[in-house]
DNA sequence: CGTACGATCTGCT
DNA sequence: GCAGATCGTACGA
């Protein structure tokens, strides 16, 4: 299975991006152990006109940096103190767009997987939430600004194959503060998992 | 410098 | 169903 290429990141239109995603493999190798999972449920975080991105407002801070950066990166900041949410920098121009990755499906590396996870709920197909992709495949800020393309972390080409009939959109979570774009259809799941 | 809070998860009731 | 965990960051004084 192929890396996606740095192009592939530097696409412009972030939502297209993010259903795209689903069915992608995203990997890590943390300490010499690979895990890997195939993607079942993404966000996008569309730009400076946004309200629930961090960037909305053209906002730049010292963890939200990489967002500015050029696709292809890693951008992963800690959640209510103690959750670790892993978002794909995908932009071309300085346009300050992200994908969440919010589930998968664990593939390869499951028993580093279930020992990280403390044996919970990772025995069913996908992991609960976005805390807990980081959780399974060992993310932390530690790789906040990670090359995409390197070999700690990146993305594979498809797991599965996904046809569109099996993906559901909506709106996405935790963001009420959004006001209206908290309705916007940018949230991405696979059916059946 | 102080304070309020978040793109959440878990375990207990 | 609900509260507690837990702390870096943002923002106002």
């Amino acid at each position: 299975m192929p890396k996606l290429k740095r192009y592939y990141y530097q696409q412009e239109n972030v939502v297209a991006v993010a259903r795209d995603l689903l069915g992608k493999t995203l990997c890590t190798r943390i300490n010499g152990k690979l895990t890997t999972g195939i993607i079942t449920e993404t966000e996008a975080y569309a730009g400076t006109n946004d309200k629930a991105s961090h960037s909305f407002g053209g906002k730049r801070t010292a963890r939200n940096e990489v967002m500015y950066a050029k696709g292809g990166r890693g951008y992963v900041y800690l959640c209510y103190g103690l959750h670790h949410l892993f978002n794909v920098v995908t932009n071309k121009e300085n346009i300050p767009h992200a994908v969440l990755i919010r589930s998968l499906k664990p593939l390869e590396g499951i028993e580093t997987i279930l020992k990280r996870r403390r044996h919970k709920a990772v025995a069913k197909n996908t992991s609960g939430g976005p805390g807990t992709v980081s959780q399974a495949l060992g993310i932390s800020t530690e790789l906040n600004g990670e090359d995409l393309t390197g070999n700690k972390i990146w993305l594979q080409e498809e797991g599965i194959k996904i046809i569109k009939q099996n993906i559901i959109a909506g709106p996405r979570v935790g963001v009420d503060y959004a006001g209206e774009d908290a309705e916007l259809p940018y949230r991405f799941i696979l059916k059946t998992f």
